[in-house]
DNA sequence: CTTAAATGATAGTAATACTATTAAAAAAAG
DNA sequence: CTTTTTTTAATAGTATTACTATCATTTAAG
């Protein structure tokens, strides 16, 4: 017996909820396969009926477009990313390593996790990467922030930033310093493989070095006087 | 007299030379104005040209699409900010003093300034802090960095780089430490404005706060035994 | 077995992202 | 000041994208 692990979906990111059937599992599936292929921009719904075998209306019935997929995408990945720190750093008593261990939950590799079958967790990481901030760098991002969408990575900012108030209470920016780590795990990795002149990673191309200059930059903060 | 700055781009940015006609110039001008104020998905050649009063068919004499173009904008404003940042450094000797001169530079709002009339700064600032990824986080990074459309921004990116080193030989990330200063002098401020729980700045929202946070971000770094 | 829910098949529209052609106007050259 | 070249305007047209609507069929739950 497997145990399954569920994450309930803001509502408001789908017009029917794609985990409740075999289309919508296939459409969250072949979404991410298409997307990580091709990328965001020449992603279409019409390209995704395609490979699935079912017709563009099909995939309307479950989302209101493409830009709504990305979003529900992104706030599924942090969802799933919080869990797996939490329960990675579950029983850590001491901040400083709880924090260390966060880092390296957040620039490393994921390796697809057998618990939810319909998503590649590995291809989901590499997506968000490339296409994750494109979910609130829009026009809309205030109304899509009142309506919740952006809550999972709030959610995850807020808790490595308690953990850093943890570390060092005195310190100023807890907040900012989370989203900085959030934000760098991810463009490192992708200017490293992409644009690797932009970092000190472009001979290894690995990503321990990426956890190597976010501790050091961590926690020259924290240890400061 | 007025002396004025030109800069000189990358011609596999265009098919004909925006600065080298009124059209061309009104194309840029408007561009701003128009994915300032609707974003870069919603701005169209279309609307472009209803805005100037010319047709479609006489944009796409100067740009092949809406994205060289955003990559055009975004190249133009790294290079203008790099002359900036060095006419602004220029008499600097310790590399201490420069560098904090720079983050200020990079995070503050840029005044528009009169040596280019075609193009509001100020405007083109806030457009690369909101849309200013989009143009390198594609499925084409790769050929566009073959053809040196990000060569301003990594030029920067190294000079910035090299400051750090100066300030202290031995750090191992000056590249990286580099980019993270100029991607969240932006972010910081996109978050501030639309994302605010995400920031300590939230209340204030200035951006003398971020100025504060890159500082000490940099210098714990660099100050650190 | 009946009924509701989910899917499939088809069609159609408006907008987007282009390309091509030709004419008119403006600028530069002779 | 006229001719030639360059630049712009006007028009038209195509393929793709981003949807919406309708209705028939399959599936699954009561």
């Amino acid at each position: 017996m497997k145990l399954q692990l569920h994450i309930e979906m803001n509502e408001a990111l789908f017009l029917r909820n794609p985990e409740g059937s075999e289309l919508g599992k296939s459409i969250l599936k072949h979404s991410i396969l298409l997307i990580y292929k091709s990328g965001f921009e020449s992603f279409t719904f019409k390209k995704l009926a395609g490979e699935i075998g079912t017709t563009e209306a099909g995939i309307y019935r479950y989302f209101e477009n493409k830009h709504k997929l990305l979003v529900y995408l992104a706030a599924w990945y942090w969802a799933w990313l919080a869990f797996q720190i939490s329960f990675h750093t579950n029983n850590i008593k001491d901040p400083m390593v709880r924090l260390k261990r966060v880092i390296k939950l957040l620039a490393s590799a994921v390796e697809d996790d057998e618990q939810t079958n319909h998503i590649n967790e590995r291809l989901l990481h590499q997506i968000i990467i490339s296409e994750g901030s494109k979910a609130y760098l829009t026009k809309e991002v205030g109304e899509d922030n009142k309506q919740q969408f952006f809550k999972p990575y709030k959610d995850l900012c807020a808790m490595v930033g308690d953990i850093i108030s943890e570390c060092k209470p005195k310190y100023k920016y807890p907040k900012s310093l989370a989203t900085t780590i959030l934000e760098m795990a991810h463009f490192q990795n992708f200017f490293m493989k992409n644009l690797p002149s932009l970092t000190d990673f472009g001979k290894t191309r690995k990503e321990t070095e990426i956890v190597l200059f976010l501790n050091d930059l961590v926690f020259s903060s924290l240890n400061k006087s």
